[in-house]
DNA sequence: TATATCTTTGACCTTTTGGTTAAACTTTTT
DNA sequence: AAAAAGTTTAACCAAAAGGTCAAAGATATA
């Protein structure tokens, strides 16, 4: 018998991320995985040797994805205005639309911190490198010195958490699948405004 | 013998406490339960039925405390700006020293979708209230209608985010604790500064 | 002080879970 | 087409995990 579309090793990482991002690593079963992938658990062995191998693979495919983003937006050469507004852009439009990503990727250095911290070593992009470029557009365009560590948390805050918290906001507040999503829609807009005159309001020297 | 400072009940729950936040219900043992509560295991089953009973009994805590302190706040009789003030002070000083709190609850809802929406209609502190109020403010002292909704979302994203994501920017910006708990504190004024900022904004009717 | 009740424990049970193995089936190589 | 290499499966295995039970230890009650 012929592989299906797509081979078997594909078919495997396709269903171990799904378990794995609504499950997290100690919630995920290997038979799961097998059934949703539609073949034989000890297939799952032979391709990877373990349940850890398995998360490491579908872990650093997610990660890598989201810092392949924000180097090619950020390390750009364009107003810092259009980096926010384009980053927020796509990544809104990425999360929004996996939206298990942000904290299967959060969860995983609580469940397994040392595996984690290993993923991220072997990673090119440099955050640090970041953060400086960061200072010193904003000290070019605005004018000021601000920790640029703190902007970048109230990026990653206001657009992350939104999705991560969706599933408790939602029941919280007792909102309907669509109605959230176009709350979403509107932060974009509203998220990337916000940060922006935050850094004007600096530059007016308002602080 | 007698019984230690603390009733026995009282030693399950705080052990409990511990090993759920850090491990989440899935990833939490009853056997490291009970080791951390210097008992054994068949007690745990004794004073709580099942680890679905116990952890209820510790996601309810968590919960209801959070919901406390917010009504307590917001339902109060002072100027908007206070409120927010007062809330993110607390509320700051809570979380960062109870670090794992909003991982432990938001992380609830993806775990045990259906037993927290259960604890979720117990509580009875009633957010759509909580809304109303704060559009009604809103309107009331800076001549605006915004979406309540949004402004929550912008306060508690900005706190909380920092907080869940904490082990995971520590690891990748190579942050020491003491370091970090230090950006945090400094949260705590620009991030009042930051919202209450925006309300002005839309009180000049910049949007 | 004897009896009943409540607490605590060690040993045990059952189910689940990640992982293995040997054999069958396919595909590639010669 | 035969042999070799690669792929897939059913049946097993051992360890771990949640949960139970009967008996022993305390404590309260009569």
């Amino acid at each position: 018998m012929v592989n299906s579309p797509q081979g078997t090793e594909e078919k495997i990482l396709e269903a171990a991320k799904k378990v794995f991002h609504r499950k997290g690593y100690e919630g995920a079963r290997m038979q799961e995985i097998a059934d949703e992938a539609g073949i034989n658990k000890a297939l799952l062995h032979y391709y990877f040797r373990s349940k850890e191998k398995l998360f490491e693979a579908v872990f650093e495919d997610a990660f890598s994805g989201i810092m392949r983003l924000v180097s090619t937006i950020f390390f750009s050469d364009k107003p810092l205005k259009d980096k926010i507004q384009a980053f927020l852009s796509s990544y809104l439009n990425i999360i929004t639309e996996n939206s298990y990503i942000p904290w299967f990727i959060i969860n995983g250095i609580y469940e397994r911190p040392e595996q984690i911290k290993a993923i991220f070593d072997k990673q090119d992009t440099n955050p640090l490198q970041l953060m400086k470029l960061l200072k010193s557009q904003v000290r070019k365009e605005y004018g000021v010195d601000i920790d640029p560590f703190q902007i970048w948390l109230n990026i990653l805050s206001l657009s992350i958490f939104p999705v991560i918290a969706k599933p408790l906001v939602r029941e919280i507040f007792q909102l309907p699948e669509e109605t959230y999503n176009q709350l979403m829609e509107e932060r974009k807009e509203l998220v990337s405004d916000l940060i922006i005159d935050t850094l004007k309001a600096y530059e007016k020297g308002e602080n």
